[in-house]
RNA sequence: CGGGGCGUAGCGCAGCCUGGUAGCGCACCAGUAUGGGGUACUGGUGGUCGGAGGUUCAAAUCCUCUCGCCCCGACCA
């Protein structure tokens, strides 16, 4: 491809809105352009990059046995309403109407369609296992699209669903999944990590995420430092601490704490450490009731943990100011379990809280001195709802937590029957009865993947791209051809040779000076450069370098193909 | 949804407080010089100042409404 045709559309001033490096580059190397918040267009330089994601996919995707279908991005409300997700899934399903008053959406992910697909497809067990995939648009109407391409409202995914008679079968593909899933992300180069996550809306048993490792990912990941235990921190179990609970030393007393209510505050004026303050949160309860829930200081909820326990409200809700009033008798902030008739759960590590302080269950007050047993009825049962933090002990019992930061790209989940047995999607068994099939599905966020592979590799100079990734391979830089005939006749045959050697080649045959051009080439990331000049050529010598190297090198015109075969 | 901020040329911004013929840099077009790290100079194209209504002799500027975009929060207890 030659500049002169295929305009580049950098851009040298980083755009006001684009917060993070990948969003920035992303437009600054003209791969897309904003059309409204969360919808991009792509150029075709970003298609380039689209594609190279694409070919990857596919080809382990069908290697995996999986079978490439398409599937409309507008579905109809009837089967959204059969499998209960019409009513369920909330203001990200964006909703119309066509002309003739028939509800639709757009889809957010396919598995009602595909179940539905299925169900008319697939008569008989000897049918199965069978895997469809697409690569597909997908709409969500996000909250708070961020991140340029990284949390749009549209993007382009990569679904698989598997159909299967068994749990074995399922787990058989469920694993080849997870195989095709590890070669996709590595042949993309990317540094990732499979993690045991939470099944989340979507629903079923089993899960993992794939997480591409980023200091700006939005996901918490849980590692453990000796094992390869990795979980969403959303998942990560906390283990009950093992040592006894300390003995009470102090005596109860009340201490006025004006407007001191978060632990935070707490703690700086009492001077106490925030693990001997004991925070108290008031949830609903799954029949219009309260509930307490006990964690210590220090400690953060996990809502997704809250909510599984039987008695909480799902989703969870936080009671209200006018409930807490009715309840506790103060307001947020000076509450505690003392006097509290209520439900109450503890988490394992509030549990061996001892001479702690908590809220009075009266206006700037609070307790100190207290303790389990003597002040309060001792907790007889504990729960782990509390987010596990850097240094717990990993939940496999081998070496401690560490977290990092994720960008999620890839979810895996055994979904089980959950949809199958809501929609009916059935096949004749060996007996010629009727058996609902059980399902897996797998997603890939092709336009993710992208975005997090330059949040992965950037520098100063613009895009790194992995080789996989790379719109092209090879830069082709001649200095000033506008003034030397020789020079032009070099670059127009080594173009052609380079064409016909099979790399994909990028000739700037534009009439702007070197340093523009060496700019935009590293600003897209092209991984390989050739510089041609007359003071070279003079040598029969043309400089290579690499987009990470800090020096040129010189190669031999007649070498500089075998180079980059070499090299590549 | 709550809080904050911003809409002026393709991009980045000034002008608004204190109303009086719409500016700067980049990009783009033409020319001259230059020619190995976003070169310099000259000339030029391009804007109903997000939209609607109002106040006024006069509105980018003041007032009201509205639309869009961005950031933070949605875990004080």
């Amino acid at each position: 491809m030659r500049t002169s045709q295929f305009p580049l559309n950098t851009v040298k001033e980083t755009p006001a809105d684009a917060e993070i490096i990948s969003h920035q580059l992303m437009i600054r190397a003209g791969l897309v352009r904003k059309l409204a918040s969360g919808l991009y267009n792509w150029l075709p330089l970003g298609v380039r990059v689209l594609q190279k994601v694409q070919a990857i996919v596919r080809e382990e995707m069908n290697s995996a046995g999986a079978l490439e279908v398409l599937m409309p991005v507008v579905q109809p409300a009837e089967l959204w309403e059969e499998s209960g997700r019409w009513e369920q899934y909330g203001p990200e399903l964006a909703r119309l109407t066509d002309r003739h008053g028939r509800e639709f959406c757009l889809g957010p992910t396919h598995e009602e369609i595909i179940t539905e697909l299925a169900r008319n497809e697939i008569k008989s067990y000897k049918q199965l296992p069978i895997s469809y995939y697409q690569i597909q648009t997908k709409f969500r109407d996000e909250i708070r699209p961020r991140f340029g391409i990284m949390r749009s409202r549209e993007f382009l995914m990569k679904d698989a669903y598997s159909f299967h008679m068994d749990d074995e079968s399922l787990q058989q593909t469920y694993d080849r999944m997870f195989q095709a899933y590890n070669n996709i992300f590595s042949r993309l180069g990317l540094d990732f990590r499979p993690v045991l996550a939470d099944t989340g809306s979507i629903g079923g048993n089993a899960s993992h995420e794939f997480h591409v490792l980023a200091e700006s990912g939005e996901d918490a990941i849980a590692f453990s430092s000796e094992s390869q235990y990795a979980a969403n921190v959303e998942k990560a179990d906390a283990l009950p601490p093992t040592q006894p609970r300390a003995e009470a030393t102090l005596s109860l007393q009340k201490v006025s704490t004006v407007g001191q209510r978060s632990i935070e505050q707490i703690s700086v004026f009492l001077k106490v450490d925030p693990k001997q303050c004991l925070k108290t949160l008031l949830v609903k309860g799954d029949d219009d009731n309260v509930v307490a829930l006990l964690l210590r200081g220090d400690h953060a909820l996990n809502e997704i943990k809250a909510e599984k326990l039987a008695g909480v409200a799902s989703p969870l809700t936080l009671a209200s100011d006018d409930d807490i009033q009715r309840i506790a008798g103060c307001q947020a902030g000076y509450i505690g379990p003392i006097g509290l008739d209520i439900p109450m759960i503890v988490d394992h590590s509030a549990a061996k809280m001892a001479d702690f302080v908590c809220g009075a269950n009266e206006n700037d007050s609070h307790l100190t001195g207290v303790n389990w047993a003597r002040d309060l009825a001792d907790v007889d049962t504990t729960a782990d709802i509390r987010q596990v933090v850097e240094g717990d002990p990993s939940p496999d019992g081998q070496g401690t937590l560490t977290i990092a930061r994720g960008i999620e790209v890839g979810h895996i989940f055994q979904l089980g029957t959950k949809y199958s047995e809501a929609m009916k999607a059935s096949v004749l068994n060996e007996n010629g009865k009727n058996q609902t099939m059980t399902m897996g599905c797998y997603g890939i966020g092709i336009t993710r993947v992208i975005a997090a592979a330059i949040e992965q590799n950037n520098d100063a100079k613009g895009i790194i791209w992995p080789a996989a990734l790379a719109p092209f391979q090879v830069a082709l830089l001649p200095m000033n051809m506008h003034k030397s005939e020789r020079l032009k006749d070099v670059c127009e045959t080594l173009y052609k040779e380079l064409i016909e050697a099979g790399f994909e080649v990028l000739f700037d045959d534009r009439k702007v000076r070197p340093g523009f051009m060496f700019s935009d080439m590293e600003l897209i990331g092209i991984p390989h450069r050739i510089v041609l000049g007359d003071r070279g050529l003079d040598n029969g010598m043309v400089e290579y370098r690499g987009r990470q190297d800090a020096d040129n090198t010189d190669i031999a015109l007649k070498d500089i193909i075998q180079h980059l075969k070499d090299t590549i």
